[in-house]
DNA sequence: CGTGGATTTGAGAGAAATCAAATCATGTGG
DNA sequence: CCACATGATTTGATTTCTCTCAAATCCACG
């Protein structure tokens, strides 16, 4: 079935797990309820105690948090084929808030369906899993990049994350993408103020490694980015 | 079975699982290869492929990652009951360091051991996903932390967490508890260099929030704590 | 009782924040 | 189709927090 809404979650889980047909076609078979958001519009909040999850079938989101006082830490950025809040599936309450960066289309699945599925497909389970514990490789990663890294290094670590996650589901041509992201948002994923954000990608386009233009971001000197971010992709576990 | 190695881990998955008799059974029967280690030795590091997970009997330990020129980054701190690299279950290359932090006991289990029992019982699966959901959970509170709170609002965000979570396996006595974490590696869970933790130690101190002395923290007001440290221990999902 | 690591304190430097304002897009209504 | 409003980006000036460097205890341990 071309065009069908799960197709690109199938192709992630079978990239590293051992699927079987019955498996894949378990997964094809979820009764996805599509709904289409706009950009900037909360989908979950912190707080909540959601019954499904939702696949990322078009569009970008982030996952963020709020101290009291109004300080916000981004603290994922969500690419299609993946589902930003499977860990609703075990956790009942959220502990952040879920956002739309552009309009989006989600596929959402009840949390009865997806246990049953589980319980049924234990491969499917374990590659579900696999992938919460994806992301949490990523939220180490940048607990480092945050906590260790000097502004331009971080920018050009997420950066050049944002190139490798991308690239690997086919959007990222010649080291350029689109990824409609303001820089207040790149500084609330890096712990940095918007006016350091925009004199750090000053920086690094000075020395040649990138052009941005709004949500364009053109990579110029891939291997010289990765060097000056300190990036190695190993923590993603693509291919 | 009384002081049964694997009992603190069997409290803390039945609080908030539904796993029947049967399923705990099938936990306590793990054959478990007990090993000790002293204070500040590597368990697993990055890069490696273990065969197999640790449940931290007791004794405490971190987990960290480096960058290229050595800064260091501690991601996690793991108390008795805990499972430190159960993430190693489902991706195969560890991308970052596990150390001891005192003298351990830990108990080792081989992953196709783990991998028979969650296909056997799916709701030991699910409890043990759980817990890396909850890890993931810390890791993006860490990341708000580290990224948006300054200095001496880390360091209470830090040390109330430790407190709620040595609460929870009876290590905290009347606001006291014993940890054996150096001020080099506090400021290493903080992304702040050691002279600063010193500084804002005694800030805390001076506040009267807390006394410290080596490996003893004692809480002088615990609610004034968690307000300085902006604390809301809703990510941990203790009981 | 000496030695090495941890803690503490001081002084100065530096990275990034804040404050302020100009410029630049984008989109809307008249 | 243009004027205006709103939000994003850019730049400058100043302040603040935290780091680095340096050195003096302090403590645990052999």
């Amino acid at each position: 079935m071309a065009g069908h809404h799960a197709t690109s979650l199938v192709t992630k889980l079978t990239t590293e797990n051992s699927l079987d047909s019955e498996d894949i076609r378990a997964i094809l078979a979820l009764p996805f309820r599509h709904k289409r958001f706009g950009a900037r519009e909360p989908i979950v909040k912190e707080g909540d105690t959601s019954g499904e999850c939702c696949l990322l079938v078009e569009g970008f989101a982030f996952g963020s948090k709020s101290t009291p006082i109004g300080e916000r830490q981004i603290v994922s950025v969500h690419i299609p084929g993946e589902i930003p809040d499977l860990q609703s599936l075990h956790l009942k309450v959220l502990d952040h808030d879920l956002t739309t960066l552009s309009p989006c289309t989600l596929g959402f699945i009840s949390h009865a369906t997806l246990r049953q599925l589980n319980k049924a497909r234990p491969n499917v389970a374990a590659a579900l899993w696999r992938e919460t514990l994806i992301d949490a490789a990523i939220f180490r990663e940048w607990l480092l990049n945050v906590g260790r890294r000097p502004g331009a290094e971080r920018m050009a670590h997420l950066i050049a994350e944002f190139h490798a996650r991308l690239n690997a589901i086919g959007r990222a041509k010649g080291g350029s993408f689109e990824l409609p992201i303001t820089q207040i948002e790149l500084g609330d994923c890096l712990g940095i103020s918007t006016v350091h954000v925009n004199r750090v990608l000053r920086e690094l386009r000075g020395e040649k490694l990138l052009r941005t233009d709004r949500s364009s971001f053109h990579v110029l000197d891939h291997s010289r980015l990765e060097q000056r971010g300190q990036f190695d992709p190993l923590y993603l576990r693509l291919h």
